[in-house]
DNA sequence: GTCTATATAGTGATAGAC
DNA sequence: GTCTATCACTATATAGAC
């Protein structure tokens, strides 16, 4: 079995100032979560690609499970806030573009959701983790349930059925995309989801 | 970090003679992989379940990337004759129904699919399990797109745009609503994915 | 706050008796 | 074909120096 683990370069945070050590572990145990999964990578894999000791990752995350639950509140803070931040004057479809956008650009194509892999990873996460995914599910779900109401609405979106269900079946297509496009190298899938839903074949 | 693995009873093989050493250890190995993913059990485990010593599991799969191997090989295998035997006379909606069936039963609420779990932990197999796992899905792709070119023609089922490109989303949906039924320990979403697809709200 | 050093347990894997 | 015994390594986690 496959046990090495790349080096990564780019921090998640974008900030002015050196990010806290603290910051800098959370950053790559997330990097680590989305590209192998929560038993995937050690504390030492996340030592060696943060650049200190076991020790000190035990410091600030006393045990592997909160570590766990800090990388996933930090992960649904961020991208729930990236979602409130999309335009609310756009047109559903671009809305859903912008969604689609940001879900390709946050993996490099190597990584997932971290949401969707600990998803997969859930007998072996404690319940208060499994809690704050369940959240960050609900969250997606009711955002594009209410986003295809809008598509409806404004005539930019197919949606058949109730929105409310619509969304959670677009989430899960989304979720399951973002598995097989880094599957095939591709991410043609992931917006071929949206691009079947669009009324308008091409946005001027 | 949870880390303990709950005895199972069943085994998948069905078969009349008791099933050989080789087998009940392939058996429960696609259990514990689809519980837990293949960095999630080890040959202990593994071993502790089928009653048996590590070393025995070792003379049959000499490293665990063989046995990830031989686990989908017999996984893709056993699912895709499934398919295969799905009736062919069958209107389009209920042959999706028959699909969501497989799938349901499949899992116990526990598992989801194997080469789902092990396309999450594409960073922990070796190319030949990939390769596999891509081959189990591009299948499944196929039968779903050509059965929703039937349901437009036979006009039992509501498909929009490009059959093969709705056939995708359609896996991924099903894939994705399996990881998220388990998360809600439900199976009304893996339903509700084809639900939404009828023309006809209720089949007699 | 970060380190060295270490404890304890678990990992995949192998040699060789029966 | 299955076992006991063991290897070298890695895992998470802790104590205590600096």
């Amino acid at each position: 079995m496959n046990t090495t683990v790349p080096t990564t370069t780019t921090p998640i945070t974008t900030s002015i100032t050196t990010p806290s050590t603290r910051d800098r572990i959370l950053d790559h145990a997330q990097k680590l979560i989305r590209l192998r999964g929560c038993n995937g990578f050690s504390y030492r894999d996340l030592a060696d690609h943060v650049g200190v000791k076991t020790s000190s990752i035990h410091y600030y995350f006393p045990s592997k499970d909160d570590l766990l639950f800090e990388a996933v509140l930090a992960y649904s803070t961020r991208t729930l806030a990236a979602l409130r931040a999309i335009d609310a004057q756009l047109p559903a479809d671009e809305k859903l573009d912008r969604y689609v956008d940001m879900s390709v650009e946050l993996s490099n194509g190597e990584e997932i959701c971290l949401c969707g892999m600990l998803a997969a990873d859930l007998a072996s996460v404690p319940e208060r983790v499994a809690r704050e995914i369940q959240g960050f599910v609900q969250a997606n779900e009711a955002w594009l349930g209410s986003v295809l109401a809008e598509g409806r609405a404004d005539g930019t979106l197919h949606v058949h059925g109730d929105p409310t269900t619509a969304g959670r079946a677009l989430f899960a297509s989304l979720q399951g995309s973002g598995v097989l496009c880094r599957l095939f190298k591709t991410n043609t899938r992931l917006r071929d989801i949206v691009g079947a839903m669009r009324v308008q074949p091409a946005t001027t």
